[in-house]
DNA sequence: AGTTGGTGTCAAATATATTTAACATGAAGT
DNA sequence: ACTTCATGTTAAATATATTTGACACCAACT
């Protein structure tokens, strides 16, 4: 019943120049174990890295990460 | 240069039939505790707690926060 | 064979979010 | 005057996110 986040980073990360973790650490201003931590669905970060990413991308936060 | 966060969890409770900040926490899941604190900016939330307010008003998280 | 870059993982420390419980205030109703 | 309800605030404890530093693995070089 109760839902979950996933997302679209490695995806993302490829689509935008092969990005490398550690690039969209630096432009996010977290640390690459962070990246990874994310995208690999170890947790869910905060809203604030969140809407880093996404602005990273340049996209909505649903379009990085889904809630279902 | 760093964007900020705000929110509108406060103008959204009221046009849902005056949704007390207790019934929006045990909705989402939460503490009014912490619904008190990310009204009033004390700290943003996780993303999970975020969504589940958006989903809460059925809204997605940028029309709930705002980033810039 | 050795090196380099990108990735995955781990443990310990620190920062931040969240809970619990308690108390204060003001508005509205009795 | 008293009660009730919604809200705001505080402090201490716990949970979760994030950092730092270290090491392993694999693929692509040279």
């Amino acid at each position: 019943m109760s839902k979950q986040i996933d997302n679209h980073i490695r995806r993302l990360r490829f689509e935008h120049q092969e990005m490398t973790q550690q690039a969209l650490a630096d432009q996010v201003g977290v640390s690459r174990q962070t990246i990874v931590a994310i995208e690999k669905n170890k947790y869910s970060p905060s809203l604030e890295v969140a809407f880093k990413i996404a602005d990273t991308f340049a996209l909505s936060i649903e379009k990085v990460f889904e809630y279902k």
